[in-house]
RNA sequence: UGUCCGAUGGUGUAAUUGGCAACACAUCUGAUUUUGGUUCAGAAGAGUCCAGGUUCGAACCCUGGUCGGACAGCCA
């Protein structure tokens, strides 16, 4: 397990160094110092199933289970279902798929806080019997209005002082189906002064007659959000429910239904909030991603330009450079705005050490190599990473006519250009120096070929004078008769806006980069790329790095990803 | 004329709880490099939202402001 010690670390009485504690860090050790839950940690991941997960939810993922091992602790996975109309269980599954893949496993089985409807609806009866609930007969708009706002008080419903004979009498016949969607509600009896908008009798259990994904036609009322989810986590012993700043106005009802329900003697758990991951050129919402999907701006939910954690594994993400990410953001209370370049530096981390170098040219530009005899082929030897000797060398096959980048051609080229030009020297990487004698050209004065000469003693790793020598630029390449053909897809930030979502009136789809994809066809890579399999990483040397796509690519066709492009400083020079 | 939460370089997070504001990303130099990558060395950039107060000493404590966010679903 690597601590990186990211902030100032600070000294501890032994000297070694220390991370510094963020502030739910701060809480839990408090915690465990006064033996608050018999120094128990428990914590849980809490999605709503009713969409994909997205990076955002990897911040909390990473929290919630990166607390619990720092702890010792457990977490749960529970699907927060108490809304049947949005549900879905192929939500399920993707979920329950995606934090596998980051890296985590919860406490045995998935939960369901539909599995908890039985107890909920006991809680239920009992703030009724105890006249802390009562049913509303009115209609959702009078109930609205009574509400008040944020400035005023609201008003107490004339069905506020029910009978508790009668409540319990209407909630049974709630419960059996006897009523109409909508037609009562079982509320809170709170405080309809309250300050706190979610305080003022706030609805516990609504009708809905709509089959459930899991609990089927077994009810036809479902606890709302607030009436399950503090339960919930009580019922799964959880001692620290960690939620984003939204729910920062429901803790204190939170803590008024525990108060109701609580045992002496049992673990109570305690609400904390952080404030969510905003990225910049990204959008977050849900409801946004699916408009992406529906609308076919994108391919589906885990297109490789999708914040969501299935199209960052599609696009070439690898788990580790996300939980990095995760560890280094850090968590705390603020609104916050991260940058994209702080994601891709985790990524370039990471995948700079394990993604072997291979060479692949993505715009080919052919170079005949005049004094290469016609039938030789080599097979040269290179290393697979710079990085890390333990993976390795291959080789690959070198003859008279190869393919650059057309981009690493140029016919007047500034003097900051080190790669080829006419007249001028370039070493193909791992093989041999060549000098450009002649550009051959189209009617139309497009460039369609080079013819190159080459210095049989300048080869690479052959340790002659020639093979030291030092040119200025060194390209990849790929050789004509051995290369594999490829379909490399391009891929940039699908908005061209740090904020798409932040403008009022602007529709968040009018800052969608017209860019964010682009299809090479005929890309040649290296033959040892045959065999490559699905989501396998690749670095292209001196391009980016690269994945095999883990739906589209065949064996026969393969499809290639960039999932980030190197750094490049040429680029800026260039401009 | 509400309640709650927040405010530290461009961005994010720290500051061992009152002791010279640090780390990472981004930016800019330079070195190394058979990847214009990596690595290494360095630079610049905040005096901590504002105004008072307490203190030998305040980012941290107190008072009063300012600004930003959340809250008026039978969504979560």
């Amino acid at each position: 397990m690597g601590t990186e010690n990211k902030n100032t670390p600070a000294r501890s009485a032994g000297g070694e160094e220390k991370k510094s504690l963020n502030f739910i860090e701060s809480i839990i050790e408090e915690d465990l110092k006064n033996n608050k839950n018999n120094s128990v940690v428990c914590t849980r991941f809490p999605p709503e199933p009713n969409g994909y997960l997205h990076i955002g939810h990897a911040k909390s993922i990473c929290l919630n289970f990166g607390l619990a091992q720092k702890y010792n602790g457990k977490t749960n996975l529970r699907f927060d279902d108490t809304n049947p109309e949005k549900e879905e269980v192929e939500y399920v599954e993707s979920i329950k798929e995606d934090v596998n893949w980051l890296g985590f496993n919860w406490e045995g089985e998935a939960r369901f806080t539909s599995d908890y409807f039985d107890q909920l609806y006991e809680w239920a009866l009992k703030l009724v019997n105890t006249g802390f609930a009562y049913i509303d007969d009115q209609a959702s708009e009078e109930i609205s209005k009574q509400k008040g706002t944020p400035t005023q008080a609201g008003i107490e419903s004339p069905y506020r002082n029910r009978l508790v004979e009668e409540n319990l009498d209407l909630f049974t016949r709630m419960k059996n189906g006897e009523f109409k969607n909508g037609e009562r509600v079982l509320r809170a009896k709170i405080d309809m002064a309250s300050p706190n908008m979610h305080m003022r009798d706030p609805i516990i259990y609504r009708i809905l007659h709509k089959e459930h994904h899991r609990s089927g036609n077994k009810w036809c009322i479902y606890p709302m959000y607030d009436f399950a989810h503090g339960q919930s986590d009580y019922i799964e012993s959880i001692t620290h429910s960690v939620c984003t700043l939204e729910f920062e106005v429901h803790r204190p009802l939170y803590d008024w239904l525990l108060n109701h329900l609580y045992t002496e003697g049992t673990i109570r758990p305690r609400q904390i909030e952080f404030a969510r991951l905003n990225l910049s050129y990204t959008i977050m919402s849900k409801r946004k991603l699916l408009e992406l999907v529906q609308k076919n701006l994108v391919s589906g939910w885990d297109d490789p330009r999708m914040p969501t954690i299935s199209g960052l594994r599609r696009r070439g993400f690898t788990p580790a450079s996300i939980r990095k990410f995760a560890d280094i953001i850090g968590v705390a209370k603020r609104d916050n705005v991260i940058d994209v370049a702080l994601l891709e530096h985790s990524l370039r981390d990471d995948l700079n050490k394990i993604a072997p170098r291979v060479m692949a040219v993505l715009n080919p530009l052919k170079i005949v190599i005049t004094n290469y005899p016609e039938d030789k082929e080599e097979w040269l030897k290179i290393e697979n990473n710079p990085e890390d000797e333990s993976m390795g060398t291959r080789e690959m096959p070198f003859s008279r006519e190869i393919f650059i980048e057309q981009d690493d051609f140029m016919e007047d080229a500034p003097k900051k250009f080190f790669r080829l030009a006419p007249d001028k020297e370039v070493r193909l990487k791992a093989a041999y120096i060549i000098k450009c004698e002649e550009v051959i050209k189209d009617d139309k004065g497009n460039i369609t070929e080079l013819r190159c000469t080459y210095d049989p003693d300048s080869k690479s790793g052959s340790g002659s004078e020639a093979s030291k020598r030092k040119v200025k630029g060194t390209l990849h390449w790929v050789s004509v008769k051995h290369a594999i053909n490829a379909e490399v897809r391009l891929y940039d930030r699908l908005f061209n806006d740090e904020d798409p979502a932040g403008h009022k009136e602007k529709d968040f789809k009018e800052f969608i980069n017209s860019d964010s994809l682009k299809v090479l066809n005929g890309c040649k890579i290296e033959p040892g790329l045959k065999d490559a399999k699905p989501e396998s990483k690749y670095q292209f040397q001196r391009l980016g790095y690269f994945c095999v796509d883990r739906r589209d690519s065949k064996p026969d066709n393969m499809v290639f990803n960039r999932t980030v492009p190197l750094r490049d400083s040429w680029s800026k020079i260039n401009k």
